[in-house]
DNA sequence: TAAAACGTTAAATAAATTCTTAACAAAATT
DNA sequence: AATTTTGTTAAGAATTTATTTAACGTTTTA
């Protein structure tokens, strides 16, 4: 609604392009492509947006936005909002940076845990069958049970990560780094 | 030292493999390449290799094998080590998860906040100015109080993640979070 | 019911990245 | 001092990824 009235080149663009430029250029390492990042970059200054509002703001295709939409929602950094009256689909950008935190990583760890963990099982199960079996040397027994080992090992590590993301998700973490300490 | 002495195609290979596939998998996620990837999936279960050992064992270029090294180095995942006797550099795979997490986590959190900081420091210094500019209307005025409040609120998170990277650094989180709790 | 509007999917093009071959620089051994 | 060994840098080829144009399906409104 309170949109400026001035041009592109206002002051206000200005400021506002400097902030623009670093979000996305630190958010292409979160795995997002340059126009996902510019998307979410360009609309943490905005209130909802429709796909057309988007490609006119960035010049881009309309398929660009609606993909990168999707990616944005995915990890939680933009959602849908209903606007009475309007065909068009509107969403938002995330402002509170603790909740995009929360999506992405908490996601992008669920995910890796859940994989690797997957994988050691399994690993170790073969590990063991080759420890049991008696035609395995004692050499190859030596080390299958050297690799079983680290891999053992290894879990603790993943434990501990699923742990830090329940600790984010319920928020419990907070007891412990508060939000508003001060530097 | 205790390889095995089996072919590639042996039963401990394929367990290895294994892990090695979700490893190298999960791994393109932090941003390495897919060669790099597999490079330190595959040095999860050697000793400390030269750069010649990698390249035979991956079958790819000396070259790929150095860039590769030299960025797993930079994260954390891989440490030089000293072998007397030999010209050749060797180099060991980190096989503590705990520190690949702090090396790879903290440096991009870090890079965030700095590159982040700056770039809402000038941003607030501009909107200031515009506020105390004479010939700013009452609208743009409004406005740009409201883009810096909405960056002055974000620092809240900027100095979150500061602190997070630093309890991370200097082992506290432990204390909050535990490394042997088990699920 | 037909036409228009909107969003998504598919195919094609453009761009960027990754990996390799080749040339180079530094160090060490003969 | 010359030659070999090792690692890196630079340039080029090839693959992959990102974006666009075009076609499609669905919903809405006239």
């Amino acid at each position: 609604m309170s949109e400026s009235t001035e041009g592109p080149n206002s002051k206000i663009e200005q400021a506002k392009d400097k902030v623009i430029g670093t979000i996305a250029e630190t958010m292409d390492l979160y795995g997002v492509t340059p126009a996902t990042a510019n998307l979410y970059a360009m609309m943490y200054f905005k209130e909802q947006m429709t796909l057309d509002e988007m490609r006119t703001e960035l010049e881009m295709s309309k398929p660009s936005m609606s993909t990168s939409v999707r990616r944005l929602q995915e990890i939680k950094m933009v959602k849908r909002t209903f606007t009475r009256g309007s065909r068009k689909h509107t969403y938002i950008a995330e402002k509170n940076f603790f909740r995009s935190f929360m999506g992405f990583y908490c996601q992008m760890w669920e995910r890796e845990v859940k994989m690797n963990m997957e994988a050691i099982e399994e690993s170790q199960k073969d590990f063991i069958d080759i420890i049991k079996d008696s035609a395995s040397t004692p050499e190859v027994i030596e080390e299958a049970k050297k690799y079983y080992d680290q891999l053992e090992e290894s879990k603790t590590y993943y434990h501990w990560l699923d742990d830090l993301v329940a600790s984010i998700r319920s928020g419990k973490i907070f007891e412990f780094l508060p939000k508003d300490q001060q530097d």
